[in-house]
DNA sequence: TACTTGCGCAAGTAAATGCTTGCATTTATA
DNA sequence: TATAAATGCAAGCATTTACTTGCGCAAGTA
């Protein structure tokens, strides 16, 4: 279970990038989360102890409840990595807006799952 | 289930950006590829195929070899999605700049972004 | 033609991943 | 105090992943 936990790992799983999303806008406790998805709450724990292993997500004790928050500093790996190459894709500025106007469609419709 | 093969899947592994790092500064093919790592040629063969697959690498047959150039057009997505939580780190500039310095010194002076 | 090089395909393996169910523990509430 | 809620921990399981070795074939070269 040890393994490769590292950030790039971190962000491969759609789920975990899911739950990234929902408690960037806000913070939630683990149920409020798993709440969201088809899998089990054990399921979802899991995923926010390797989001939380590797800094991306903080999480307090707040009575019986653990309170997951973002704190995203150590996708800035990600984006100095990536942002190496942006050459590569940079005279297809088209498609990147028609991406992000599809992104901001998508996060306007629908918050939850 | 049909494996997951997307771009965040791809560069998840250590080894794959590597192999990125490498081509994306200039072309070769699947040999030379293998000859920078410990592993086997059939093992690095695979990763070239998962990058391929998700369009980050371009393969051209000339003759018997199999010339891998990158296309990195598809790591706009990963810039896209983590440029929404920019907010996050951008209070910690100081670092991320230090480190975007060492890598321009490392790739010695052309700019991205 | 005979040999070498480049490389894919296939089968096998060990480990990791993602998920489940079952149970224990702590904290809030009726 | 009894019960419900929030959650972790652990064992088990099916898939996927990252490798390996072995083999064959096409394209160059002696």
């Amino acid at each position: 279970m040890k393994a490769r936990r590292d950030v790039y790992q971190a962000i491969a799983d759609p789920t975990r990038r899911a739950i990234i999303n929902m408690i960037a806008a806000q913070p939630h406790n683990v149920n409020a989360i798993a709440a969201n998805f088809d899998v089990t709450r054990q399921a979802i724990s899991l995923h926010i102890q390797i989001l939380a292993d590797c800094g991306l997500i903080n999480v307090k004790q707040q009575g019986r409840d653990r309170v997951c928050e973002a704190r995203l500093d150590q996708l800035s790996e990600i984006s100095v990595w990536v942002d190496q190459y942006r050459q590569h894709w940079e005279n297809k500025l088209d498609n990147l807006e028609k991406y992000v106007v599809n992104l901001k469609n998508e996060r306007n419709g629908k918050q939850s799952k």
